[in-house]
Parts: structure tokens; C-alpha cells; sequence
DNA sequence: CCTATTTGGTTGCAAGTGAAACTATCGTGT
DNA sequence: ACACGATAGTTTCACTTGCAACCAAATAGG
């Protein structure tokens, strides 16, 4: 019609669509199974693997709002998955830290989410998946550094 | 910490991060300069790129949710930047077509947007983005083949 | 020290979104 | 011609989320 652009192509466009379409499947698993959404995943992710962290770190590790963050964190401390202590090196802030029975859910849910992705890569021929990775790596840094200009 | 998952390499977390980093800075140019959302940009370009299409048409290639092209259409109808007809070939339908003033903000718009893209891209090494295109494409069709499992 | 600014975290509010219910129309089968 | 299920689009509702206001504690500057 008008000019040669293709939504379709856009970047902007495809990483939105494949990032939704595959959060929206891989949540199913962990919301059905194990009744965690989203944020709530990404927490218990982060203090399973890198031990005890404030809500900030998360925040920046995960890209995460604070808001999100201190809601999901009600969720899971009510549940017990996580427990609050408060931090002795600072006053405002709390030490989160994922408890047994987290860890235990942390280890059942782990090999579903692996599979999820270990599916979505089996299909692609292995230059492509390896095309994919080396390309998100150099995208990844590409954002950084506009977002910083 | 705990096994040697990590979430920064998790593929979709790695999308998700990405797909909403890129999209904010890139809506924060059409939401300021032009007052448009997402889901109103998308329907514009669209309408722009492959002429007169259905709502039901953009849900499905635009992936949208039929609601929010339904809420979509009518803060841009209230614009006139898009027109509804009723489809002659179908009563429930309407025909989207965009006006002459549509036409004209998506001619001021497609600069600033193809240059954010770009701007992306020409960061990257060129190897590493053909590497990411491809790789999105494979793993679109990846999605689509888990899709329909 | 004492004030001013910044920072960690929580909460209220407004906006956006998906699911589901609903209306109207279409298409199929009988 | 009619009844049925499917489909286009709108709207209501419940829920999530980001932002901004807020509180408490920390840090910096005079």
C-alpha cells in the first residue's frame, strides 16, 4: 500500500510478540502447577540461585518495579516460600531469603521450565538457536548503551 | 548458590527483558510525540501498510486481543485518524480505512520509528544483527510449531 | 550535630488488559 | 425456511501494574 514497511519485520514488533507468546506458555506452567505468577517466579528464581538479596537487588537484577516486587514478596512470604529478615546494615531494607519448602518448590518446578525452553530450541536447527543466543547478547548491549545516551 | 540455572540466560526472561526495554523507549516516541498507544500504533501502521483490514483481520496479524482493538479503534475513530464503514459483505464487520490526517501523522511518524530501529541495530556488529534476524525467524516458527502441539 | 537530600520499601490510585458475557449477524444442515 | 452453532464486535468486570505519594532510615554538607 503505502511505503515498503512491514510491521511483521519490525524488531520492536517480533520481540514483543515471541516475548509474550512465550511468557504467556511458560507462565501456564508455573501458574497451573505451582501457583506463581510472573514476578513471583522471577523472585524465587533469583534467591534459589543467588542466595539472600534485598528487594532493590532484585529489582535490579530482574528488571522488576519496586511495587511489583513488594507485592509479589507478600505473596510468597504468606505462603512461606520466602522469609523477610530485617537487614543489620540497614535499617530500611530487609534481607530476603527463599526457605526450605521455596527451595523444594524451586527444584520441582525447575525442570519444567528447562524443558519449556529446551523445546522451544529443539526445533530450531542449532545454527539458528546459536544465531539467536549470539544475537540477543549483542542486542542486549545494544539497548545499554542507547539507554544510556 | 543452588544448581546452575540462571536467570539472565533463561531465554524467556531474556525475550521479556529485551521486548520491554525496546518497547518503552520506542512507545515513549509515539506516545509523546504523536499521543498514540501500542495498540493505537499498531492498528495506524497496519492500516498504513496493508490497507483496509477488519478488526478481526488486526487481531490477527497484529496479535492483539479483539477488546483491545475494539477500544483501540474508537479512541482513533474519535481522532479521525481511521474511518469505520460498515462492511458491505458482512453485517457484523466493519471496514477500517485510514483518513487522509492518518495517513499524514503515520508519514511524520515512520522516520522517527525506523530510526529507533536502526539505531538498535547499528550498534550491533552487522554478523551479530543478521544473526539476530535469523534467529528470530527460526524461533517464530519454533513457537508456532509448539503452538499447535 | 542538625538539616537536607537520597534511598528502601509500602500503599493508594488510575489506567490498561484479558476473560467472559452479551448482541447481532452469518452459515450450515435439515 | 428454520434452528443451531460459530463469528464480529462491544462492554463489563476483576485483576495487574506502574506511578506517585508516603514513611522511615541513611548519608552528605555545613
Amino acid at each position: 500500500m503505502m511505503d515498503a514497511f512491514k510491521l511483521e519485520d519490525f524488531l520492536p514488533f517480533r520481540l514483543n510478540v515471541l516475548a509474550q507468546e512465550v511468557s504467556t506458555r511458560l507462565s501456564s506452567i508455573y501458574a497451573t502447577r505451582f501457583n506463581l505468577d510472573i514476578p513471583q517466579w522471577r523472585i524465587i528464581a533469583n534467591l534459589a540461585t543467588r542466595g539472600d538479596l534485598t528487594a532493590q537487588d532484585i529489582a535490579r537484577v530482574a528488571f522488576m518495579h519496586k511495587s511489583t516486587i513488594s507485592r509479589a514478596v507478600s505473596g510468597l512470604e504468606r505462603r512461606k516460600l520466602i522469609q523477610r529478615t530485617a537487614d543489620p546494615a540497614d535499617g530500611r531494607a530487609y534481607k530476603l531469603r527463599i526457605t526450605a519448602s521455596g527451595k523444594t518448590l524451586f527444584k520441582n518446578l525447575l525442570p519444567d521450565v528447562l524443558a519449556f525452553e529446551q523445546d522451544l530450541l529443539k526445533q530450531m536447527k542449532s545454527s539458528e538457536s546459536a544465531a539467536l543466543l549470539r544475537g540477543l547478547t549483542s542486542l542486549e548491549a545494544s539497548v545499554l548503551k542507547i539507554k544510556s545516551t
